[in-house]
DNA sequence: ACGAAATAGGTAGGTTGCTAACTATTAGCT
DNA sequence: AGCTAATAGTTAGCAACCTACCTATTTCGT
């Protein structure tokens, strides 16, 4: 860790690095009524056919009252419906609208040019070092909060 | 960058890393009434000893309407105070009340000791090139912002 | 000196996180 | 069968981010 300074490290640089990198797929993806968290969902979904929120949200590392309202947003725009589980009645079951299925392509493209411009120019083997050190780090404060 | 799936991949841990680490400061600053976001206002002013608003926004990285709630909250509790500039009309300086003053040591041994439960582990170079990383990500976003 | 551009702070509204707590349902144990 | 514990979803409230836009002040160029 190059600064020990709380004001200035690598910390905040973490978080400004997510802030950003959201901000910027919020921007590319605006255009089609989506944010990354919701497209995030949308291509879950795309993937698996159909989720519970608990399911989601554990994918997602959020918490469930999250889910719930990233849930109900896009329900609320059509994106999405719930539907009741046949084997638990708690269960809402997440599925895509057909209105959604449209975006997924689109939304994988947009994904992953921002991923491209993202790592420009970094050494994949830079790369490697520095997922290793972060997959550490969340495992770390995963220890630090028992 | 390992995964080049967007449902799973380094973005992602990137994110939960820094939510996980500002979960768990707001956690052991609570006790001292303070989040993570307070607490870095409190140490910049005590390095500083007076700071515009729009200074502390540029240091932290974040936007001026943030920044102006942020300290709206923590005049509120007592721990800043705003004077205006005897140069400029426009400008809130903000300083540390006493109350506040006596946090700061509390608060600097309480980031080092979270700085440290992240670390462990994890050797020096690899931290190097860590941060090498994120500081490259963070120009690369900033220049796809234009 | 004057007008345009930039800056500082502020308001409003939107998004996404979190925790605490609650109800309903299911699973597990006796 | 009955009770306890765990799970799924929900509600409420708090926090921290962002953008768009506004007013007031200062700076800069002519």
């Amino acid at each position: 860790m190059p600064d020990s300074d709380p004001t200035r490290n690598f910390v905040r640089r973490i978080s400004l690095l997510a802030r950003r990198i959201r901000t910027q797929f919020d921007k590319r993806a605006g255009e089609h009524g989506l944010t990354q968290a919701r497209a995030l969902i949308l291509l879950y979904l795309d993937l698996k056919g159909s989720m519970s929120q608990a399911e989601l949200a554990e994918e997602m590392d959020v918490e469930r009252p999250t889910m719930a309202r990233l849930v109900d947003a896009m329900e609320c725009g059509g994106l999405v419906r719930r539907e009741v589980s046949p084997q638990d009645r708690r269960i809402r079951n997440v599925v895509l609208t057909e209105a959604a299925q449209g975006e997924v392509q689109a939304l994988r493209a947009l994904s992953k040019a921002l991923r491209e411009d993202v790592v420009a120019g970094i050494p994949q083997e830079d790369l490697d070092v520095a997922d290793r050190v972060i997959c550490q780090m969340i495992e770390n404060i995963g220890r630090a909060e028992r």
